[in-house]
DNA sequence: ACCTGAACACCGTTCAAGT
DNA sequence: ACCTGAACACCGTTCAAGT
């Protein structure tokens, strides 16, 4: 049977003869990077090798460096994707001027998708997180918090949104399938409690139930809420 | 010439034959954690190999998975003595219940050695993280803040600390002699700003000025008084 | 100009062999 | 029990050779 053209994964036609030959379609950034986010989003950043990333788009691995110039621009690409769609996606569900909507998109698009929350916090002031950054200060602008505060309350925000980004996938990657997030949590409160003597933890220890059964969004809902009313209270 | 004993760079004695020998003296994980220390300020997370390590502490690579798990396990326990030793540090600075000063010199520790900031926003709940997290709630309780707040208050302080350690060595790594931090953030907000037209950028540009000149230490105070006010407005 | 895929220079980690 | 160092299975990235 002779296939003379096929139909890739990421919808483009390649050829398909017996020996590789020329692509038909010619690669695209934006065509890369998609199958990029696919990856990312089914495997996290260690399935993101450039080698699966050829294959899935039928191509070598050295084809991709003419779009892209080496992997952190091409996960930095990736990044943007997903926080330009969640904030879009915030658009649809808040009336303006509501800066807890907007923080709680993102958290959610953080906490679905970890590797973005890896990302973002791993290089900084990149493209993804200016855009976190102008969405924020422009809803604070919207709320009315005057100019000069708006730097200031903007950082917070969204330094606290990156911070937890780094933290929420804390269950996930270490529990399997006999321990769940809570007695991850638990376990890890445990073992830093038992790294004593030089200290005693009384703190985590008191708070010990709390941590293990508190929940990430909630949390988070409550420190935007801390944060806000800081700012107003200026 | 023939020398029988020598001093390691961590001041261990090894024997020096020839051929390579059996170590006098046994390897511990603390000295582990200690050359690993000093590869990560010297060099950063790229300069800490296996390769490097067993060199600096005149072994083979294979010899330190004796000590340590593996990779992350060494990272991690390198940031535990990281964060002990800025938080002793806080201890002789401050008086008690002062949250600034335990919050700033955790600050200080992590824009020092860019590894840590790094590190901390990578592993979620790590034993370096429940330290911080530890020393926050008990300075918040000496604050007198009540039980109940105290959870929610300590997560905001220490998820705002980590978020601004994860952007803190913004210039370090990517300026080269020519580029200084400021201007580096401000080729970043302009690029940033030309990614539209999907949208304008009318935030970034109004700030952008301040973002350039900003003090990262000044901003990370001005976010902890924000949620200082927050929380103390309950 | 773009693509191909083998080759290069590294990694973290393992493990038979030694003491 | 601890250590040694070669070997293994990967990476990201480069580049001569093709179209």
């Amino acid at each position: 049977m002779e296939r003379r053209s096929d139909l890739c994964q990421d919808g483009s036609m390649i050829d398909s003869h017996p020996r590789a030959e020329r692509r038909v379609v010619a690669l695209s950034r934006e065509q890369i990077i998609r199958a990029a986010v696919a990856i990312l989003d089914d495997g996290g950043i260690d399935a993101l090798t450039f080698r699966a990333l050829a294959a899935r788009l039928s191509t070598g691995a050295g084809a991709i460096y003419h779009h892209v110039a080496n992997k952190g621009d091409l996960v930095a690409a990736a990044a943007v994707d997903a926080v330009s769609s969640a904030l879009t996606q915030a658009d649809d569900d808040a009336a303006h001027g509501d800066i807890r909507a907007v923080m709680l998109s993102a958290f959610d698009a953080i906490s679905t998708r970890r590797w973005l929350g890896t990302q973002l916090a791993s290089a900084p002031w990149q493209p993804a997180v200016l855009l976190l950054f102008e969405r924020v200060g422009s809803e604070l602008d919207a709320m009315g918090i005057p100019e000069a505060s708006q730097f200031d309350a903007a950082s917070v925000l969204v330094h606290h949104l990156l911070g937890i980004a780094s933290q929420v996938d804390a269950g996930n990657r270490l529990s399997g399938r006999h321990t769940g997030r809570q007695s991850f949590l638990e376990s890890a409160t445990a073992a830093a409690i038992s790294l004593g003597p030089p200290v005693a933890y009384p703190f985590l220890t008191r708070i010990s139930s709390q941590l293990a059964h508190h929940d990430d969004r909630d949390q988070f809902q409550a420190g935007v809420d801390i944060i806000v009313s800081g700012v107003m209270a200026r």
